[in-house]
DNA sequence: AAACCTCGAGGTCG
DNA sequence: CTCGAGGTTT
C-alpha cells in the first residue's frame, strides 16, 4: 500500500477502484499468511485497518463492490457456529393477543375446545412474559447435560458450555427432580446490568442496542469466559420432556422448579375468570417500568396438566397458551421516499424509506408498504383504514414495531403534511425491465409481467433456488448471486438454476478462473464448488419448493412429495392433468389426483399443472434434471394405532369432547377425519341425536360406535 | 369462519 | 427470527 492515504471523500472513481482491486488482493493474500501458514507480517489493528478503509470506499462507492470484496468474503473468517441439539419435545412459539376482546376470544374458544359448561370454572395462569430468549436445559439424572436455544422450534443451537456460566442455573438438581427433564425459561439481561456491560463496552466501540440483543449475543460467544462476565439471569417457568410425570398443573409444577433451586418469576399468579385475568394484566403493566427487567406482555395458560394435554396444538403452538401483548412503543418521522422492490413472482412491493428514528430500543429505516391499496388507505375487503388517509412522499408518518419487531405504518399526520404533497401514483411498468404490471381481478399485488426477461425476477429466483430451506447452497447469497447473474463471461454467467451445477465444468475449459479473475481466493472457491456437489442429490420436496411454482411453499412441496413419492411421478401426473373447464367438469384423473393430495385445492393443483405446461419451464427442469438428482421422498414412519389410516365420521352431538377436539384426536392418531359419510368411510362415531349420516351408515354397513367405545378403542394410544 | 400457507419485508448479531 | 397481508383449503 502507498505511504500517502488520500481521504476517501477525495478519491475519484478511477482511483477507488484501483484501490479496491489492491486492497482485495492484499487482504487475501493477509487472510492466506493469517490462516495457512499461521505467519502474519501485519499487526491485527493495521489488517483491521485494511479492511475498514475497503469498506470505507464500498460505502462511498457501491457500484464498485467487487466479487471478491473481502467484504464478501466466505469461508474465511470462522463463524461462530455451535452444534444443533433436536428437541425431543418441539419448542413452540405462543399465538398473540392485543385487547381484552382477544382475552375473551382465546378463553371461549378454549372452552368451546374442551365442551366446557360456561357455569364451571376454568383457572389459567398469567405471568409477565419476559423479553429475553427462551432456552431448554435438559438433566439427566439430576446433572444438567445440555442447553439448546430454540431454533426454529424443531432444532436449536448447543450452548451448553455457555449456560454453565450462569449462576442462576442449577448445575445440579435435587434428589426428588425426575431422571431425566427438561426446564425451559427465559434468559434475560437485567437493564441495570445492560447499562453497566455496555459502558464498560463502549470502549470498544460496540454496544449493544436493548437487553434483548445484549443477552442473545453475550450467549452466542465462542469462549464461555467472555459470557461469564455477562451478567445473564434465568427464570424457568416450562418444561419439555420428562420422565415422570411433574404434578397436575402448570402453577403447582413451576414451583416445584423453585424447590429445585430455579428463580421463578412473583409476578405468575392463578386467575379464575376473565376478570381476574385482566385484573391481573392491568396489574403488571402498571408495574412493567418499576421491573427490573424488560418484559412485552402477559402470558395465559390453562392451569390444569389434563387439560392443556386434551388442548394439544395447531401447527406452531399450543391451542392452552397465549400472550397478551403490550400496545407497542410508537414515534413519528417523515417519509421521505417510496421505492418498489420486484420479487421472485414478479410482485412489486413498496416499501417506504423513512428519516431514521428509534423504536423500541433500534433505529428504524424502512417499512413495507405492502401494496398500492395500502397506501391509498384501503384494506383488504375494500373497507377503508386510517380512515381512508392515503400515504404521500413527505407525510409524517406514525410508526410502530409490529410484535416489537416489524416496522408499520399506523397512520398519518394530517396537519404536518405539505401542501405540495401529491398522492403516490403506483407504477404500471416494472422498474427493472419496464414490462407492464398487472394487477388480476380480485388481487392486491401487481405483478410484473417480464416473467424470463426481468432481471430483477430472475435474480430473486435464484436467490431463493439456493436459498436455507430450498438448495441450500453455502457461499452463494445475495451478492454473489447478482454478480454471477450479471457477469459478462460466459465461464461464470449463471441465469439459470442449472447453470450453478455447470459452473465449475464451464470454469475448467474456460481459460478465466474463479479465482484468479476475480479471486474469490482458492480456499472460497474450492468450498463454493464443495457446497455445490453436495447438492446433487438432493430431497424431493427441497428440489420441488426450489422451483419456485406459485403457492408451493415448504409445506405444500412436502405434501406434493409425500403423496408422488418420485419428482418424476409428480411431473407425469402434472403433464397428464387435465383441468375441468366448467361447473359440470370434474377433469381427468390425473387432475383429481393432483387435486385429491390433502390440503392441495384447485388453485395449487391448477399452479403446479400451469408451471409443467410451460415449455421454458420444462426445458430448465430438464437442464437442471441432467445434474441435479431428487431424491424420492421416504415413505414416513406410521404409528400404529387402532384407527391410523381409518376415514372416520363424527356425527350426532358429543358429550365428552367438542368436534374440534375430537377431530385433533383422530388426526394425532393417524385417522383422516370426514364430515360425510361415503363408502370410503371406515368408521362412524355416533352420539345421541344422530341422524341421516347414522342411516346412511348402517346402509352401507360401515362400523358404527359411541363416544364411549371411541375412547375405549383410542384409550391406549 | 377458522386454520393454515405463501410471500415479501426489516433488523441484529456473528 | 419474526411479522402482516393476502390467499387457499376445509
Amino acid at each position: 500500500m502507498s505511504d500517502i492515504v488520500k481521504p476517501v471523500e477525495d478519491l475519484t472513481e478511477a482511483e477507488a477502484q484501483a484501490e479496491l482491486a489492491r486492497l482485495a488482493q492484499e487482504i487475501a493474500e493477509h487472510d492466506r499468511r493469517y490462516h495457512g501458514e499461521d505467519d502474519p507480517i501485519i499487526s491485527d489493528a493495521e489488517y483491521d485497518a485494511l479492511r475498514l478503509r475497503n469498506a470505507a470506499i464500498e460505502a462511498r462507492f457501491p457500484e464498485l463492490v467487487r466479487a471478491d470484496s473481502p467484504s464478501l468474503k466466505v469461508g474465511v473468517v470462522p463463524s461462530a457456529t455451535f452444534s444443533s441439539v433436536a428437541h425431543s419435545v418441539p419448542m413452540l412459539s405462543l399465538d398473540n393477543v392485543f385487547s381484552g376482546e382477544d382475552v375473551m376470544d382465546f378463553v371461549a374458544s378454549v372452552r368451546r375446545f374442551l365442551a366446557w359448561p360456561a357455569d364451571q370454572e376454568l383457572v389459567f395462569t398469567a405471568e409477565p412474559k419476559i423479553d429475553g430468549l427462551s432456552m431448554s436445559l435438559r438433566y439427566e439424572n439430576r446433572r444438567l447435560v445440555t442447553a439448546a436455544t430454540r431454533g426454529d422450534g424443531t432444532t436449536g443451537e448447543n450452548v451448553t458450555a455457555n449456560i454453565r456460566t450462569i449462576g442462576e442455573i442449577p448445575q445440579q438438581l435435587p434428589a426428588d427432580a425426575p431422571d431425566v427433564i427438561e426446564v425451559r425459561g427465559e434468559v434475560y439481561m437485567r437493564r441495570d446490568d445492560f447499562f453497566a456491560l455496555n459502558q464498560r463496552m463502549a470502549e470498544t466501540g460496540r454496544v449493544f442496542a436493548n437487553p434483548r440483543n445484549s443477552a442473545a449475543g453475550s450467549l452466542r460467544q465462542i469462549d464461555p469466559e467472555v459470557t461469564r462476565s455477562r451478567p445473564l439471569r434465568f427464570f424457568a417457568y416450562a418444561w419439555g420432556e420428562t420422565s415422570e410425570t411433574l404434578g397436575e398443573t402448570q402453577f403447582d409444577v413451576v414451583r416445584r422448579f423453585a424447590d429445585w433451586g430455579f428463580t421463578i418469576n412473583d409476578g405468575m399468579q392463578r386467575c379464575r375468570s376473565i376478570e381476574e385475568i385482566l385484573t391481573h394484566y392491568k396489574a403488571i403493566e402498571a408495574e412493567r417500568a418499576a421491573l427490573p427487567y424488560d418484559i412485552d406482555g402477559v402470558v395465559y395458560k390453562v392451569d390444569r396438566l389434563d387439560l392443556q394435554a386434551r388442548l394439544g396444538f395447531r401447527s406452531r403452538s399450543p391451542r392452552w397458551a397465549t400472550a397478551h401483548k403490550f400496545a407497542a412503543e410508537k414515534a413519528t418521522t417523515v417519509l421521505t421516499g417510496i421505492d418498489i422492490q420486484v420479487g421472485r413472482t414478479g410482485a412489486m412491493t413498496p416499501v417506504a424509506r423513512l428519516e431514521p428514528v428509534t423504536v423500541g430500543g433500534v433505529v428504524v429505516t424502512n417499512a413495507t408498504l405492502h401494496n398500492e391499496d395500502y397506501i391509498r388507505g384501503i384494506g383488504n375487503s375494500g373497507q377503508p383504514i386510517r380512515e381512508g388517509r392515503d400515504i404521500r412522499v413527505g407525510d409524517t408518518v406514525l410508526i410502530q414495531r409490529a410484535g416489537d419487531v416489524i416496522p408499520q405504518i399506523l397512520d398519518v399526520v394530517m396537519e404536518k403534511r405539505p401542501a405540495d404533497a401529491v398522492p403516490y401514483v403506483f407504477p404500471e411498468r416494472c422498474p427493472d425491465c419496464d414490462s407492464h404490471a398487472v394487477r388480476e381481478e380480485g388481487e392486491a399485488v401487481r405483478r410484473c409481467t417480464g416473467g424470463l426477461i426481468c432481471s430483477a425476477q430472475a435474480v430473486e429466483r435464484l436467490r431463493h433456488f439456493v436459498s436455507r430451506n430450498a438448495l441450500d447452497i453455502e457461499g452463494l447469497g445475495e451478492k454473489q448471486i447478482a454478480f454471477f447473474f450479471n457477469s459478462e463471461d460466459p465461464a461464470l454467467q449463471i441465469r439459470s438454476p442449472a447453470d450453478i451445477f455447470t459452473l465449475k465444468a464451464r470454469q475448467e475449459k474456460s481459460l478465466t478462473k474463479l479465482e484468479n479473475v476475480d479471486g474469490f481466493g482458492t480456499t472460497s472457491v474450492r468450498k463454493l464448488f464443495a457446497a455445490i456437489d453436495e447438492r446433487r442429490k438432493v430431497e424431493f420436496s427441497r428440489f420441488l419448493f426450489a422451483l419456485g411454482i406459485r403457492h408451493v411453499g415448504e409445506t405444500n412441496a412436502k405434501r406434493l412429495a409425500r403423496h408422488f413419492i418420485s419428482f418424476s411421478e409428480l411431473r407425469r401426473v402434472s403433464e397428464a392433468a387435465i383441468a375441468p373447464k366448467d361447473k359440470g367438469d370434474k377433469g381427468n384423473a390425473d387432475w383429481q389426483e393432483l387435486n385429491g393430495v390433502s390440503g392441495i385445492g384447485a388453485i395449487v393443483a391448477e399452479s403446479v399443472v400451469e408451471f409443467f405446461a410451460e415449455d421454458h419451464n420444462r426445458e430448465a427442469v430438464e437442464a437442471l434434471l441432467t445434474e441435479v438428482t431428487p431424491l424420492d421422498e421416504k415413505p414416513v414412519g406410521t404409528v400404529e394405532t387402532p384407527v391410523s389410516g381409518k376415514t372416520v365420521v363424527f356425527t350426532g352431538s358429543l358429550e365428552k369432547m367438542s368436534r374440534d377436539e375430537a377431530k385433533a384426536m383422530a388426526e394425532r392418531l393417524g385417522a383422516k377425519v370426514a364430515g360425510s359419510v361415503s363408502k370410503k368411510t371406515d368408521l362412524v362415531v355416533a352420539g345421541p341425536g344422530a341422524g341421516s349420516k347414522l342411516k346412511l351408515a348402517t346402509e352401507l354397513g360401515i362400523e358404527v360406535i359411541d363416544e364411549d367405545q371411541w375412547f375405549e378403542r383410542v384409550g391406549g394410544a
